[in-house]
DNA sequence: CCTAAAACAATCAGTCTTGACTGTTTTTAT
DNA sequence: ATAAAAACAGTCAAGACTGATTGTTTTAGG
């Protein structure tokens, strides 16, 4: 499902050779891949990453094991690449979801419900798997780091975008951001041995009153200071 | 020699025997057990919980695997008893470092250190590597679910006892201590990928901030109220 | 002392995972 | 149409991990 994903990783080698045709079997190489990956993705959710083998993969994928040996030589690259595959994804939701904010009163009860909806997804403990695995796997740390790196840095682009406008300042902005990314977080962790959703939902209601709170008593302090009562951040 | 196989349903049949506890044995097995689980919880933390084998744990503990094997038939067993042991010592370290507490101004700024520290600890990511291995694992879920649960009730409670007399009302003090709680475990886990670590200080220091703002407007509020300043909270 | 049982030590067989190797089909270019 | 290259499929050997089995030492009790 959802072909058509053109990863950048493809390489433009096509230099002068089949330029209007576009080459089926890049077509076909790159749907492989992109089904591989998925399949890594699934695995790493439903059996983590420590039981996430590459047999298990190519079956998932339906492939066999030659052909996936083919795209991804090694466990390592299929990892790697499946970070940046997740990676991906978990921005293209994140900014995907942003669009459809209701500008109503529940505005921050409403984020905070997005955030909640994208950090308990399954691409988030896929990234969870592979953080945890990365703090004993030197290579794998190597080349998750700087994916995560850009990963929370267009997180923090798009909240800034979105939110930014409406903080006292940069710095509280900031501070107040990273404590939700890393409650976020948090709540993801914990709620792994959670067996009632509900205390989840019981706390976000807390907090959507701790940041309505907070935010309206910003509002009002910039209420008095300026007149513009224009808080559309389109984007 | 001494065909006769040791059924191993060892019924415990011995039962006027060893009346005294005072066996040298008795001291020793524990001995060995203590440190089988030490091994297991430095193997978790070094290694992670995917090449945590019984093997490796065994040489660690400089035990032979058959002696293991005497005392943790199988490895879900181990993992089940680390589990407890990591707990324990946690809770063990938090209770112990809550004690030198400052009553000075910065105690706020202490406690949240304290918790960084408690968190940030080893044993930390070695509940980390069991939490997020137990997600996909129904055996060590069902194992490590109610010993966490026992842990965070006892840390609740000893945050209460301890902050629970300065907050406003016991709703709000509840969602001090989780908000607080999650962030921690946020912390830890995007911890593991960050490269400077002067990045959480810098958090924590605007955290503290926060803290310190919330709890003072709450003081004030309650010392116009009430009139009674004690706010010893004994153990 | 001497026997029984527990603790401890070492090895082995079975299973699983990885990556290399070989063979087959499809696509591209001449 | 044909050769070259890429994609695809299947098999295999080496290594690792688990748990069982067998042998040795130490301790408790008669």
């Amino acid at each position: 499902m959802t072909l058509g994903v053109k990863t950048q990783t493809s390489a433009p080698q096509e230099a002068v050779t089949t330029e209007e045709p576009g080459g089926k079997q890049a077509e076909k190489s790159a749907a492989m891949r992109a089904r591989l990956l998925d399949a890594t993705v699934d695995c790493l959710v439903e059996v983590g990453y420590a039981r996430t083998t590459t047999t298990l993969v190519s079956e998932r994928a339906g492939v066999s094991r030659g052909a996936m040996l083919h795209h991804f030589p090694t466990k390592a690259l299929l990892v790697t690449q499946a970070v940046i595959h997740v990676a991906d994804k978990r921005i293209a939701e994140f900014r995907a979801s942003v669009k459809h904010l209701p500008a109503g009163s529940d505005f921050l009860a409403s984020v905070l419900d997005l955030m909640w909806a994208n950090f308990s997804s399954p691409t988030s403990y896929a990234m969870l798997e592979l953080t945890v695995a990365a703090r004993t796997d030197r290579e794998l740390f190597e080349s998750l780091q700087p994916v995560v790196r850009r990963y929370e840095t267009l997180i923090f682009d798009t909240a800034k975008e979105l939110f930014g406008p409406l903080a006292p300042s940069e710095k509280e902005f900031f501070q107040a951001s990273r404590t939700l990314y890393f409650l976020m977080h948090g709540l993801v962790v914990t709620d792994i041995l959670r067996d009632e959703p509900d205390e989840v939902q019981a706390f976000l209601k807390g907090l959507k009153k701790q940041v309505h709170a907070a935010a309206r008593s910003y509002v009002e302090a910039r209420m008095t200071s300026t007149s513009s009562g224009s808080h559309r951040t389109r984007n």
